[in-house]
DNA sequence: TGTACATCAGTGAACGCGCGTTCACTGATGTAC
DNA sequence: TGTACATCAGTGAACGCGCGTTCACTGATGTAC
């Protein structure tokens, strides 16, 4: 067998990188397989070696973000995960809501990124995202004090400030969105 | 003159309210002109007797939006806008996370149906979308009680679950999504 | 009132372009001898 | 160790298609006489 598994396995993770950069930056549907490829250092026709379609890179996509714990890279702060429950509840409310997450397009949530486009896909697509959803609720759940109306309420308000942040050019508003969503988060775990 | 202004007019407003359905059923890109003509009963050359291009109509589509109270429709509650502003803080909260609103897929809030788009198109049709939401936040900044964070927070929250809900297909979760929302948001607003 | 005319909303063929996908190929690489 | 071979990741031309937009036209309508 000529090129290892492990170059194949590694041209792929280009692929998928390339693709999570320019899907967040400009969606799914304005992103085409020549600009991924090109990103990823490729050419086009080597694509469907990797992918059987434009939605299966959809998917590994999602799914790629499902495999990282990418709050760990916003705000400086290290997730403690083996902390309290309610201390990793706002940890990652603020690591979610941070100027970090606005700024960093290139590793943003795809919960965040792409829902319109998520919502027009298949099956598969819909459920990571629903996973992704479910982890997010999951954390806020697992605090003390907090019932699962809450949990679910604060993920739709991580997800819409970020959403309405993206929206603007004015970064002025965005963060001060930001600040204001994670202020009434803050609140809303102390019960 | 043949043919009156107000028979131009008309066949206007039919190409927005149809180019309204489709953009919230779909989005901006995956809809046609030939799908909005059609669906407004014209075919394609007479667009551009109307609108510049694709975009200048997304503007109107969104503008239209503005002119309209389209709560009212939801929930079956006409919105008391002599009300005292907790009660009608309290009623758009319930009207824009009803079961109602999110099925009523043509009538859809822009800022839930269309962020994507937005993000990526001209500055005006951003400017037309930051005034929708602040049109929103008001009226929660106006209910006693509520400072300018907790708005800016229960606008985010209710686009954020509207928005999650709609990228599902499963109705028990999203109308699980607005029930949390709903009892949160009231949380808020109580203090 | 009736008619000839000018206007312009609406028509539909045509355009150029970029897309997702296919396909015949090529050439770098691991393996067998 | 060196060489001939088979594999298949990667290439780039080509495809068919649908899109936004243009354009020459047509025909319904309001107006002037």
């Amino acid at each position: 067998m000529p090129y290892t598994q492990e170059h194949k396995d590694r041209t792929r993770e280009k692929i998928i990188a390339a693709a999570r950069l320019l899907f967040n930056q400009r969606g799914f549907i304005d992103v085409s397989i020549d600009d991924i490829m090109a990103e990823a250092g490729l050419t086009r026709g080597g694509f469907y070696n990797h992918f059987r379609n434009k939605e299966d890179l959809l998917l590994a996509s999602v799914e790629a973000y499902e495999q990282c714990n990418p709050t760990d890279a916003w705000d400086g702060i290290e997730l403690d995960y083996s902390a309290e429950a309610n201390v990793l509840a706002r940890q990652t409310i603020n690591a979610y809501l941070s100027n970090e997450h606005l700024d960093d397009v290139a590793g943003h949530c795809p919960l965040v990124a792409l829902p319109a486009d998520i919502a027009r896909a298949g099956p598969g697509v819909r459920a990571a995202y629903r996973r992704l959803l479910n982890g997010m609720s999951g954390v806020f759940a697992c605090a003390d004090g907090v019932d699962d109306d809450t949990a679910l309420a604060l993920t739709a308000m991580c997800i819409g400030a970020m959403l309405i942040g993206r929206t603007t050019t004015d970064k002025r508003y965005s963060r001060r969105m930001l600040t204001a969503a994670r202020n009434t988060g803050a609140r809303l775990l102390d019960g």
